[in-house]
DNA sequence: GGTATAACTTTACGCTGTCAAGATTGGTCG
DNA sequence: CGACCAATCTTGACAGCGTAAAGTTATACC
């Protein structure tokens, strides 16, 4: 192994170019971005990575699984996120928890389009055999920030002990609905300033009493 | 006018029969409950009408205009089962409102394809002329709905008073959020019991805590 | 009653996902 | 070192999709 690609003069175009499958990851992951995913298609695709139309199918079994395999890498960028931002924020436990949802409903405005590919219907039934869908593994790491966080905020008795999901699922909840309603541009109409930020620290801030108290 | 098919010897099937809008979106709405908006196809929707497949085009201006149609019928019913819901369950207002965020919660579940289809991407912007979307102006009357609930709660004080949309907009992203993670799947791997009224319980209960308190 | 017009059909085009068959290559074993 | 094998990629084909254009038929109105 001197190099994925020393069998080829340049990096590109020859029969076994040996890296197919990332590029036609990176293609769609682009064609996501610019345009959704009703923006992907399996021959835009291909033809981005400049390939015949049928070459994707020799790393996908076919589009469901091309994008099956998009929204496992979104979800981990978005995991990457959240677990940034909690980090990094500061306060209270509490006082991060609200920027953690924050960053939630950042993230979703940022960059709607992986989000929305995240949360594609269909996504998590997946043939394969008998085991749970990488999807639900990667968005299960998601919910795993968000679950440490909630630990976090019963250690100082903020938040009531006992299990935490069920706390962790409330959360979730509020901002993922926000999130989802903003995208879908549901709130357009209303004259709630500041459609970002303001919102999210409302809700979260409600939210946070109601987990609060007992 | 003696009755809009009185030019027909049956009720169907001849070059005019007067009534293909309709036959149209019934046809359509069978579909979205049989598969999904992805089962929604032009000529599909034709075929089931006994129409040739360019029909529709005299009905509709393209695909989405006709989604938007079946949208907003999805919305009303919507609407009205929410309005239902409200106005039939007992006891004080909060717990009245909670049985609204309950019925919210059932209805995604009962109704997963109608309920996605209120929620397709870009549903909302229509060119028509200026003015909003219907798909809007439908959705403005289930958040409608959600107001009112809360506005009969801060009479008696059990929310405190001022502007209602900010509360009825963090009750809304809490179920709606919820709905969204149920008919994800994201939920199905936690041993949450009872997938819907349980959670919907927890997390209604926890969304009153956190709007009663100041 | 004849005619404009709306409703409907037919035909056609380019796009899509997918399959089957052929071409080309890299790796492995004799 | 050389021949083969299997993986990879291409080409060609098919049905279904949304949509536009052109042709057909029935209705409504003068």
């Amino acid at each position: 192994m001197t190099g994925a690609a020393s069998h080829h003069r340049t990096a590109a175009r020859r029969y076994h170019h040996g890296d197919l499958h990332r590029v036609l990851l990176e293609a769609g992951m682009e064609l996501v971005r610019e345009g959704g995913t009703e923006a992907v298609s399996l021959r835009a695709v291909a033809r981005r990575a400049e390939v015949s139309h049928a070459a994707p199918y020799h790393h996908f079994r076919d589009k469901a699984a091309l994008v099956e395999a998009l929204a496992v890498e979104a979800f981990r960028i978005f995991t990457r996120t959240l677990r940034g931002s909690w980090e990094s924020a500061d306060g209270s436990p509490l006082e991060r928890l609200g920027a953690l949802g924050t960053a939630y409903v950042r993230f979703a405005l940022d960059h709607p389009f992986e989000f929305r590919l995240m949360h594609l219907p269909g996504l998590r039934q997946m043939p394969a055999a008998g085991g749970a869908s990488p999807v639900s593994g990667a968005s299960a790491e998601a919910f795993g920030v968000l679950v440490d966080a909630i630990k976090a905020c019963q250690e100082p008795g903020l938040i009531p002990e006992g299990d935490p999901e069920p706390f962790a699922l409330t959360a979730w909840s509020t901002v993922h609905g926000l999130a989802v309603l903003l995208l879908d541009g549901l709130l357009d109409g209303y004259p709630f300033e500041a459609q970002g930020g303001e919102l999210a620290g409302l809700v979260t801030r409600t939210l946070g009493r109601g987990l609060m108290s007992r």
